[in-house]
DNA sequence: TCTGGGGTCCTAGGACCC
DNA sequence: TCTGGGGTCCTAGGACCC
């Protein structure tokens, strides 16, 4: 989809449209570019971009707020019109997709005249823009997709690879970011075609798996890992996670202990959506000085429940954290799935479900009520009032 | 410039086992 | 006594993608 989270804005607010347009927050917050406009990329606004830069440059654009549920809904209608040209789709990210339209010629016609029936159902469907790339790999359809915007259509001959690649930079291909490039830069390999004409041997020798992965990607060929996968496999998530950057850097331990209880409960939530059970836990500290550690500890038997997570995450976090020490962002990162039916501890099975059970009722809670409706106590702090000599009954504080 | 949040994949070292 | 080789699992960090 072209500027997919910016086209979505405009539908909810059309006055938006050929201006320039930023989503991702407030020009003076803590955060980057999630999208900018067309018009606002003139002036050198892109994505990942802080956006108290962005205001440097573009003082006069429009800075929106991001509204990932607006983009979950849009992504779904773009599935369904995927799904009803072709059966075998894949999403590759909220605004991204692979189809597999082989044997689809006589309902279709020739690739192109597919695309652009695809892309007229597209539009008619959801209003917004999209650019499709057509070729034999998924390599090279990506790459084909990102020269045909905006809008447009691009069709890479079969044979035709090496030839449609050699010119391009090599940062375009997937895979090559800010390091890579100059690493490749070193040698004198500026263009795709360069990297081609290359001796996998050198390739290789010089960067390893990943060397021997980009020889194959300069011919066009899809290689390793996900690229794998058959288009439409459904593979389910590896890890799940959340993270925080407070909105100015923080040394308080119960300000800090309330996050870690909230992002658990986030955590916990999105476990039991998946029916899954986490046997790694990561905690993740970033200091003011940006430097950032992460510090994780498995368990046998895995677990789904707020509680438990926040007893794993605490325990990291009071070995690791340099009391004292102002924190930017902290995340917690949950990995490495129990399989099957996992053997409950006798002694702590009557505990684990009525958690279980609990948890359940919260969850229900908050679709009903919002996220905020029930949490951890450690995560209330300043909600209500704790328990104390003062207070012995525990009563609720002016806020509730 | 002053750097989000949610992911995937890869590397490398160490513990541990046979 | 003076140190093998292969495998798996765990942990930490980093590049990269949208």
């Amino acid at each position: 989809m072209d500027a997919f989270f910016v086209s979505v804005e405009e539908l909810y607010d059309p006055s938006l449209k050929g201006k320039p347009v930023v989503v991702g927050g407030r020009p003076n917050e803590r955060g980057v570019v999630s999208a900018a406009s067309y018009e606002a990329r003139k002036f050198g606004v892109h994505s990942a971009m802080p956006l108290r830069t962005a205001y440097k440059l573009c003082p006069q654009a429009i800075f929106v707020e991001g509204h990932p549920t607006r983009y979950r809904e849009y992504s779904g209608k773009v599935y369904e019109v995927l799904q009803a040209f072709s059966p075998l789709v894949e999403m590759a990210s909220v605004d991204e997709a692979y189809l597999d339209i082989t044997g689809s010629e006589r309902l279709y016609g020739p690739p192109l005249k597919a695309a652009h029936l695809l892309h007229d159902r597209m539009k008619a469907a959801t209003n917004l823009n999209c650019s499709i790339g057509i070729a034999a790999s998924r390599l090279v359809a990506k790459i084909s997709s990102d020269q045909a915007k905006p809008n447009g259509v691009l069709w890479v001959i079969p044979g035709r690879e090496s030839a449609f690649l050699a010119p391009l930079d090599v940062r375009k291909v997937p895979g090559v970011g800010k390091v890579t490039e100059k690493n490749l830069h070193a040698f004198g390999i500026r263009k795709v075609g360069d990297l081609a004409q290359l001796d996998d041997v050198f390739l290789e020798e010089k960067f390893g798996k990943w060397g021997l992965a980009l020889a194959g990607k300069s011919r066009g060929l899809d290689a390793g890992g996900w690229y794998d996968t058959e288009i439409g496999e459904d593979t389910g998530p590896k890890s799940i996670s959340h993270e925080h950057t407070f909105s100015e850097d923080t040394a308080d331990r119960a300000q800090l202990e309330s996050t870690l209880a909230k992002l658990s409960e986030m955590v916990g939530r999105r476990l039991r959506e998946h029916a899954l059970k986490a046997r790694t836990l990561q905690l993740k500290l970033r200091y003011s000085d940006f430097s950032t550690i992460t510090r994780a500890h498995s368990i046998p038997r895995g677990t789904q429940l707020d509680t438990e997570i926040y007893q794993e995450i605490r325990a990291l976090f009071d070995a690791n954290w340099k009391a004292g020490a102002s924190v930017r962002l902290l995340g917690i990162h949950a990995s490495s799935w129990a399989d099957g039916e996992e053997q409950m501890d006798l002694l702590g099975e009557d505990r684990h479900e009525r958690w279980r059970k609990t948890l359940a009722v919260a969850d229900r809670m908050r679709d009903k009520y919002g996220d905020a409706a029930v949490g951890l106590a450690a995560g209330m702090r300043g909600t209500f009032r704790e328990r104390t000599h003062e207070n012995p009954a525990g009563l609720p504080g002016k806020k509730k």
